[in-house]
DNA sequence: GTTGAAGCGGACCCAGGGTCCGCATTCTAG
DNA sequence: CTAGAATGCGGACCCTGGGTCCGCTTCAAC
């Protein structure tokens, strides 16, 4: 087990800088202004500790995703209904894409930040990949709908973040419409399936 | 009238550039390796030139895309069916889908280079606008359906460039299953509310 | 305490978008 | 045809921001 344990001071130092990029995040209008510098700044640190702690803003953003996003995963793993696996598909398919809106609606800035700034399509992305092969597991189960592949990326599709920021920011929508409206969405891409009875 | 007319070479190198442009963005393999300098380089000009006749990047690929847009917008404004104005809701819904994924297949580069370097999001483009104001209307002739200009913005971020890219280049999934698989989806969306009759 | 490894930090590098301004080209008036 | 002004040209230059480097510091194992 190569697996050695970090020294105290980079332990302090990567926890200083993931709380400087969370709350600077939330601060800052676009994050795109928040440039690495700042958060080494904010953090009390240098660029060296900050990249040599995370690798490039991209692991950066990555890491503060991760953290905000365990409560979300367990649930989903190992949690009660509606998100957990003991959900019939037809409730849980919803379920799942609601979270999803929610935690975008939650972390506007760092959702926005990791989706356009990620050197490359988000689709590439390993918890990309994590949503949507779960999304098509599940949809999979439901009677009678085919492509569930193309339909989990396209359900998907309809929060990404650039979208929900547009709607809840531009265009005012509150967020208990944008769930309704979701909600109702996918009901209706579900629902063009036969019914199992 | 203050609209004074282009000198020759201004028009001539205004050409040359937007030649150029789509040349490389057809070539290279992502469009952020195709830089303002190159374009200006394989045109003959010189940056400044580039920068005086589109103002900044972003002006450049909404040339291009308007370019190429053209003759779609044509038939959608006054063609005959099913993309022109006079094609039932129902039939005319999956017809623009259609278009827009078609259009982001034959020109993947360039619609990837527009939605995600356009400083912002893609949702204020002027272009994004007008094919929500649209999907939008359409949308509500079809009895039944609700919350349409969130099913307007859901039903296009299935056809978002970088997706397309995905599905086209990492799945491999061929031009024609995309297609059906759209369609599949849209009709679906249709399908929740009642048919009329 | 000593010592070598792990970590630190900020000066530095580089790419790429965008600007500037002296010079060239084109239009227009006489 | 020519002169002058207006318009446009081009590439050297600037600036920002991500990422690297390396001499110095700090930790922790002995």
């Amino acid at each position: 087990m190569p697996e050695r344990k970090p020294r105290k001071d980079a332990a302090r130092n990567r926890e200083a800088v993931l709380a400087a990029a969370d709350a600077l995040f939330a601060r800052r209008e676009s994050p795109e202004d928040v440039t690495m510098a700042d958060v080494a700044a904010a953090a009390g640190v240098g660029k060296g500790t900050l990249f040599r702690a995370f690798g490039d803003r991209a692991g950066l953003l990555r890491a503060l995703y991760e953290a905000r996003m365990e409560p979300i995963r367990q649930a989903v793993e190992a949690g009660p209904p509606p998100l957990g696996p003991a959900t019939p598909p037809r409730d849980r398919v919803p379920a799942l894409l609601d979270a999803v809106l929610c935690f975008k609606l939650d972390n506007r800035r760092l959702a926005l930040a990791l989706e356009e700034g990620g050197s490359g399509s988000p689709y590439r992305a390993e918890h990309y990949e994590r949503w949507h092969g779960l999304l098509r597991a599940v949809l999979e189960q439901v009677p009678g709908l085919t492509d569930s592949g193309f339909t989990a990326h396209a359900l998907l599709a309809a929060t990404r973040a650039d979208l929900v920021e547009h709607l809840a920011g531009d265009e005012h929508i509150p967020r208990e419409a944008m769930r309704a409206q979701l909600a109702n969405f996918v009901t209706g891409v579900l629902a063009s399936s036969p019914r199992e009875g």
